[in-house]
DNA sequence: ATGTCACGTGAAACGTGA
C-alpha cells in the first residue's frame, strides 16, 4: 500500500500537477493540505477527475484558507471532519484535519497552524491545536494510526537549511517541538527520518530567492506511523520531482510504501518451479 | 534582495497569509 501526503497550496491551481502526479505515483491513500476550496467548489472542480482515477474522497474545506482531504482506493469509511474539542481562532474552527479508515489504518490528514510568530496569538493556537490532535490519537488505537500532513514544525535543527536563520522563529521553538514529541510519544514514528537518519531531507522550499534550486528548505511535512504501519515500511521518501518544473506547490509530496502482508503471512505459497517442458525442436 | 505564490476584491493594484 502506497501512502502519500502533499500540501498542494491550492488544489484548484495545482490540478495540472496533481492529476499527472496521481497517475505517475499511483498512491493508494493521499492526504492533501491547503486545498483552499469550499466543499462545494472542491466537488465541482476536483471530485470528477479524482473519482475517475478510482479514489473515494473526503474533503473538509473552508474556502480561501486551509482545507484538507483524504483520497483512498483501499476503502474510506468512518470519516470524521475536524478534531474533538478543536480549538478556535478568531471565533471559529478552521478546516485543518480529516480522518478516515483506509486499508485498515486510521489516517488523519492534518494542516497544523503556522503560528506566524512566537508572540502572535496564532502561536498559542498552534500549541492548543497540537494538543487537541494528541488527544484524538490517545482516544483511538495508536497502533493502527497514521497522522500525515504539514506539521509546520521542523523536528530538529537537521530539518532546516540553516538553524541560525530560524532563531526565534516559529517551526523550531522548543514548545512546538515538545508538542510534536508529545504527539509522537503516543506511539507514532517519523518514518522518513527513521529511513534517512543522517541525510539532508527537505519537503518545503520557499518560492523566493531560488531556495529550491539551492536546496535551502525545511522538513515540515511528516508521516507519523503507529506500530503496525511503522513495522511495514518498505520505502519512505520525498518526491522532489513534484517540486520542479512549472507551477509547483512550494511543498513536495512525502511517499511511504507499506508491506501489505500482515505479520506471519509470508504471502502466497508458490510451488517450486517445475522443469520447463522442452520446446519441440524446429527443423 | 523583503527576491514568490495564491486568493479576494472588483476590474488594477493591493492586502493578507504563507
Amino acid at each position: 500500500m502506497r501512502l502519500a501526503t502533499w500540501n498542494v497550496n491550492s488544489a484548484k491551481s495545482r490540478l495540472p500537477r496533481l492529476l499527472p502526479w496521481l497517475d505517475e505515483r499511483a498512491p493508494d491513500v493521499v492526504c492533501l493540505q491547503e486545498t483552499k476550496l469550499s466543499d462545494a467548489d472542491w466537488a465541482a472542480e476536483l471530485d470528477g477527475p479524482i473519482a475517475e482515477r478510482g479514489y473515494e474522497i473526503a474533503h473538509h474545506g473552508q474556502g480561501r484558507w486551509n482545507g484538507v482531504a483524504l483520497l483512498s482506493r483501499v476503502g474510506l469509511t468512518d470519516v470524521v471532519r475536524g478534531l474533538p474539542d478543536e480549538p478556535e481562532f478568531d471565533g471559529s474552527v478552521d478546516a485543518r484535519a480529516v480522518t478516515a479508515t483506509c486499508g485498515g489504518l486510521r489516517v488523519t490528514s492534518v494542516y497544523v497552524p503556522n503560528g506566524r510568530t512566537p508572540d502572535d496569538p496564532h502561536y498559542g493556537f498552534k500549541l492548543r491545536w497540537l494538543e487537541a490532535l494528541r488527544r484524538q490519537v490517545t482516544g483511538g488505537d495508536a497502533a493502527t494510526t497514521v497522522v500525515a500532513g504539514d506539521m509546520n514544525i521542523a523536528p530538529t535543527d537537521a530539518d532546516v537549511w540553516d538553524p541560525a536563520v530560524f532563531v526565534d522563529s516559529t517551526h523550531v521553538t522548543p514548545p512546538e517541538r515538545e508538542a510534536l514529541a508529545a504527539l509522537q510519544a503516543t506511539g507514532l514514528q517519523d518514518v522518513v527520518r527513521d529511513r534517512w537518519p543522517t541525510d539532508r531531507v527537505f519537503s518545503y522550499w520557499d518560492y523566493r530567492a531560488g531556495r529550491f534550486h539551492k536546496d535551502l528548505g525545511m522538513r515540515i511535512d511528516l508521516v507519523l506511523c503507529g506500530a503496525d504501519p511503522a513495522g511495514r515500511v518498505e520505502a519512505a521518501w520525498i518526491d522532489r520531482k513534484a517540486r520542479k518544473g512549472s507551477g509547483p506547490s512550494d511543498h513536495a509530496p512525502v511517499i511511504v510504501d507499506l508491506d501489505d502482508a500482515p505479520d506471519g503471512d509470508i504471502g502466497p505459497v508458490v510451488p517450486p518451479p517445475s522443469t520447463p517442458a522442452k520446446l519441440p525442436n524446429r527443423t
